[in-house]
RNA sequence: GGGCCCGUAGCCUAGCCCGGACAAGGCGCCGGCCUUCGGAGCCGGAGAUCCCGGGUUCAAAUCCCGGCGGGCCCGCCA
């Protein structure tokens, strides 16, 4: 190809002869990106152009003889032996812009040569040479099922690692099972605390939405538990603050004599009285807090001077508790809401946990336990994250997902490295010792070590601690251990690691500590994919209070407007109310895969770096992914339609025909929207090395969608089949198979299901 | 408080790294085309101080400086 390489060889050469500057000179523009070749905005302008305007003010050409430059400039590009080489058929000079005009049916017949014969594919598999390399995502602890936030994980990693295949690499997909924090103690304690009086997850929850509402619960319950302990404690003192304020304020009358003054004494004294009865104490605060603010109004600016202070001081006193309040009743809404969606998990839970402090022990105990490997406690474990895992690896299986493998945090392998980071620690110069405690002081190695001044810039670095002062690792511990584990043991040459955009901070020190343990090497080649949240709108999730959208719901709310969308359409048009549905089964399974389509794009729209937000209740306005489908089903029906058989089995067969139709096709004109498919089909190499190296997902799903769009107007506009000039037909066919194949490559690596009709 | 990221029509985004000709696409809205290969589509229309202010430049959404607004991170959590 190398279109663009030829004109610009082609434009240096013209331009100094016309301007009389060297080539060199010519061609330095042209680096420093002073000159530009670039796509016109529009046909009628040619196909592409330059803004010579940097050289026309450097010349001091005057306005008025631009007209004169512009017929030399043009004069040398046409005389050129470029021109032939470089698919010239014309060149104009307009406004400061030299535009050029392409022989496009040779580029296609090339590119066509160039697809039909799979040699775009194999030259693409050539940049990885079968190099291993291993994309860690998904990851998500195993508590609950995954959400939306996790399923943009698993679809940007997903994605991303069948690129990396479909470039020659050898890619293997794992997830990281971290099952020795803190918030999988908290599950196996709820488990087995239900497993004591016999409640065991039943038939009619999906097992990893069993486990969350048992996760949400035990913790709702203990955060509850504390709170209550809290406000218990902070009650009394309340009282005494309200008791104190009725003593100020009538103290604050006697001073200023302002009657409402002593109606607020009355008021907070009666209050301070209350505390005999059963009163709620968070609504007496407010309703004082009302009348202070009521008085403050009254007084005007002067006269309320001296009760400003006091309110101050009140609002002061009185915020913690309010605080605490208002969380207190979001737990307990919370545990309604779940109570009421397993009563016997809620009934055992709320009796087995009365004490937090027992709860947290427990909780504890089970942590030292299982990093102690008892065989009790880590079959309870093993058990319990396995057994999410399974709803995980269901829902996973639905969106096209399997992974090589399923590394546990808990693995003797990644345990026997942990503490091979602490031991190689305490050999650096950076290390720093307090009560037992193994740190990485990465501020000083910022300072004396390049490597990590670089990685972290502007950012303070921090200190990295790789072992509490109890002898325990922790979780930055343990990854850079599995770091270790994934280049050292698994021979990956390259590790993308598909982690949130708020974990950035630890990645870098996962990336420090590497280097600075003298592997320099791992270091460099682990590479953060990070991605920003899902932020859902009018509705804020909160894992630990059991409020998620899971991946299945999403998928599930899409099946239903699939359905709802072609049957409506139907109905309205030829079917009526009685439009009948040929084959049920057929039909579900099209749904589901057009659910799954518009889930993966959804997910995949924008840039990881950006939060993707999107409400719930509109998902009718994205569907991108049957839109997609659907334009692919029509390409094969074309195809279809004029081989007779289904031209997907049938590849080589067309491509050999195509390959021959090529010589009737020399002299054709390509119409605009033709044009347009073809530029945007022969961009589809680029974009897949340029999402190699910028990580960004999403450009994958806007090329398809530009494909699709440029397709649909390609053949709005232009018969196909039915066209009657041979050259334009195939022309045309060509066209549809190349975008074909294409989109079809698109749709493998973005895991889009693959509809044959609709 | 410090650091990083973001701010483009009513809404969601692309363009910014690498400055160029009317700021592109989708949703929604208004008006057409009810399927001779394809209607989950196509065509047309309305709708933008590219957050604000300054600077560099022949030329700024893009680069630089200063504000404003939003998010995230700054644990012996994971």
């Amino acid at each position: 190809m190398g279109i663009k390489e030829c004109l610009i060889n082609a434009l240096t050469d013209s331009l100094s002869r016309a301007v009389g500057m060297s080539r060199h000179e010519i061609s330095e523009l042209f680096k420093e990106l002073k000159l530009k070749l670039a796509p016109t905005p529009s046909p009628e302008l040619g196909d592409y152009g330059v803004a010579l305007h940097y050289i026309l003010h450097r010349e001091k050409i005057p306005r008025e003889e631009w007209g004169v430059f512009g017929e030399n400039i043009t004069r040398e590009l046409m005389s050129s032996s470029y021109r032939d080489k470089c698919y010239i058929v014309k060149a104009e000079f307009t406004n400061g812009y030299l535009n050029i005009w392409i022989d496009y049916p040779r580029i296609l017949r090339d590119y066509a040569v160039y697809v039909l014969t799979g040699r775009i594919f194999d030259e693409l598999k050539s940049r990885g040479r079968g190099r291993r390399v291993i994309v860690e995502h998904t990851s998500a602890n195993p508590i609950h099922p995954l959400h939306v936030g996790s399923g943009r994980n698993t679809v940007i990693g997903s994605t991303f690692a069948n690129l990396l295949r479909k470039l020659g690499y050898d890619v293997r997909e794992h997830f990281y099972v971290d099952d020795m924090g803190r918030q999988v103690a908290v599950l196996v304690y709820g488990v087995s605390l239900l497993s004591k009086r016999g409640v065991e997850p039943g038939p009619d929850r999906k097992i990893d939405h069993w486990y969350g509402i048992v996760y949400a619960l035990t913790n709702i319950l203990i955060e509850k538990a504390k709170l209550e302990k809290k406000l218990v404690e902070e009650a009394a003192r309340i009282h005494d603050v309200i008791s104190e304020a009725a003593e100020k304020l009538l103290g604050l009358y006697r001073v200023t004599g302002l009657a409402p003054i002593y109606e607020l004494h009355v008021s907070f004294k009666n209050a301070s009285w209350k505390k005999r009865y059963i009163h709620n104490l968070y609504q007496i605060i407010r309703r004082l807090d009302k009348l202070l603010e009521k008085t403050m109004k009254r007084l005007g600016n002067e006269e309320s001077k001296g009760l400003s202070k006091i309110v101050d001081w009140f609002r002061r006193e009185t915020s913690g508790f309010l605080e605490d309040y208002r969380e207190y009743m979001e737990y307990v809404e919370a545990e309604n809401r779940l109570g009421i969606l397993e009563p016997s998990v809620h009934d055992v839970l709320e009796e087995e946990i009365t004490d937090p402090l027992i709860a947290e022990e427990a909780i504890s105990e089970l942590m030292r336990k299982y990093e102690d490997e008892d065989p009790i406690v880590s079959d309870m474990f093993r058990k319990t994250a396995g057994d999410v895992l399974e709803g995980f690896r269901e829902t996973l299986g639905r969106i096209g997902v399997v992974f090589d493998e399923y590394d546990w945090e808990s693995s003797r392998e990644i345990r026997g490295l942990t503490r091979l980071v602490v031991e190689k620690a305490l050999s650096t110069p950076y290390v720093v010792l307090e009560d037992n405690a193994v740190i990485l002081d990465l501020g000083k190695a910022a300072r004396e070590d390049d490597y990590v001044r670089e990685l972290f810039g502007g950012e303070e670095p921090g200190r990295f601690v790789l072992r509490r002062s109890d002898g325990t690792t922790l979780y930055g511990t343990r990854d850079v251990a599995y770091s270790i584990y994934k280049f050292g043991k698994l021979g990956a040459e390259k590790v993308y690691n598909v982690i949130a955009h708020e974990q950035a901070r630890e990645q870098k020190q996962v990336k420090a500590a590497l280097h600075l343990l003298g592997y320099h090497d791992y270091a460099e080649k682990l590479v953060h994919l990070d991605y920003e949240m899902v932020n859902l709108k009018g509705f804020s999730m909160s894992s630990r209070r059991g409020r998620i959208y899971t991946l299945d719901e999403l998928i599930d709310d899409y099946v239903e407007i699939v359905v709802r969308d072609y049957l409506e359409n139907k109905i309205r048009g030829v079917g009526g109310l009685k439009y009948r549905i040929e084959n049920l089964e057929e039909f579900q399974s099209t749904a589901e895969k057009l659910a799954v389509a518009n889930t993966r794009a959804l997910l995949l729209s924008i840039d990881p770096r950006k939060t993707l937000a999107f409400d719930p209740s509109k998902l009718q306005e994205h569907l991108e992914g049957s839109w997609i489908l659907y334009t692919y089903v029509r390409l094969q029906s074309i195809l279809r339609k004029h081989y007779g058989y289904e031209p997907l089995e049938h590849l080589e067969e067309i491509g050999r025909d195509l390959i021959d139709k090529l010589d009737s096709i020399k002299e054709i004109f390509l119409e605009r929207s033709e044009k347009e498919l073809l530029e945007s089909l022969l961009g589809y190499p680029e974009t897949l090395l340029t999402v190699e190296e910028s990580l960004e997902t999403n450009k994958l799903l806007e090329k398809a969608m530009d494909i699709c769009m440029k397709a649909n107007k390609f053949y709005e506009e232009l018969p196909v089949l039915s066209e009657k000039d041979r050259g334009k037909k195939y022309t045309r066919l060509i066209l549809v198979a190349l975008t074909m194949i294409i989109l079809k490559e698109l749709l493998e690596i973005m895991k889009l299901p693959k509809l044959k009709v609709v």
